[in-house]
DNA sequence: CTCCATGTTTAGAA
DNA sequence: CTTCTAAACATGGA
């Protein structure tokens, strides 16, 4: 059996990757026997997590089961200890048999007793690997706000009313919403049809059930995607951010490229008017 | 060689 | 208090 790569050149992970990553672990690393696992450079990934007691807590056990927050991937080792992966801007999971291929950046690799092998890829090392005794308190040390997945409409249409600033800032900040990033709450708005600056007390009740719907649609449709930009829907922008000559699917214009909360926002002004 | 992409943390300004 | 901006981190690609 060849190497199997999951993910491969320059993604940034976002919550439907990391969905797609939890489904890549429950596939192929649940319930088998850890022989030994290997750490690579991944000192700074670590934190305040012992990398030989991590080794002691996966060596001879098995995981048995996953959780999500946001980006942050949690996988069960039994009783009270839990695998917390964080894949930074450059992480994926590689699995195949031993002996095979072994990308570079290799930071983390489970070694199975029946010799195959789950890894941790993350080139920039931004990600972060930890040992962690509770997912619901670790989450609340990081000051994370609800997950993207998991709200309903008015539960989300409440937290917006709650924050202020712009769309975009909202979206993509960690404390407010958790899971979302550069790329995907500029989808979320192009599919709203929503201008990434607008901002949070400017929005009516219609669109607020807009942004939530929207964001429900591309989350959905990207997992179904496996999160590969190629496969997405053609009415898509995510497939077109950085492509030279890209025309909007709507207009056949070309997308629009802003400074928003710090990052480069793309959108399209036939369907985001510039707001008041 | 420089610049850029991105998530998170930290610092500081408004 | 909130919101916004920018730097730092790592590293390959343009």
């Amino acid at each position: 059996m060849l190497e199997e790569t999951f993910r491969k050149g320059f993604i940034v992970p976002e919550l439907p990757d990391v969905e797609v990553y939890k489904h890549q672990l429950e596939a192929n690393g649940l319930r088998k026997v850890i022989d030994h696992i290997e750490l690579r450079n991944a000192d700074r990934m670590l934190g305040d997590t012992d990398a030989e007691v991590l080794r002691g807590r996966l060596a001879g056990h098995s995981l048995t089961g996953t959780a999500r927050h946001g980006k942050y991937l949690f996988a069960r080792i039994g009783g009270n200890a839990w695998l917390m992966l964080h894949f930074g801007m450059t992480g994926y999971f590689t699995y195949g048999n031993d002996g095979e291929a072994d990308p570079r950046h290799n930071v983390l690799v489970l070694f199975y007793k029946d010799r195959s092998h789950l890894a941790f890829n993350c080139r920039r090392k931004l990600g972060a690997i930890a040992l962690v005794e509770n997912p619901e308190e670790f989450i609340r040390k990081k000051r994370l706000g609800p997950d993207a997945a998991s709200l309903s409409e008015s539960g989300f249409s409440e937290l917006l009313k709650e924050h202020g600033g712009t769309l975009k800032g909202f979206l993509m900040n960690q404390e407010s919403l958790a899971g979302l990033g550069n790329v995907y709450s500029d989808e979320i708005l192009f599919q709203a049809g929503i201008h990434p600056r607008t901002r949070l007390d400017s929005l009516g009740d219609s669109e607020r059930k807009a942004v939530y719907r929207a964001m429900q649609k591309v989350m959905r449709l990207a997992v179904e995607a496996e999160a590969e930009p190629e496969r997405m829907p053609r009415t898509f922008l995510t497939p077109l951010r950085n492509r030279r000559n890209a025309e909007c699917p709507f207009c056949g214009g070309p997308p629009k490229r802003i400074s928003a909360s710090g990052r480069h926002a793309w959108y399209c002004p036939c369907r985001q008017p510039e707001p008041r």
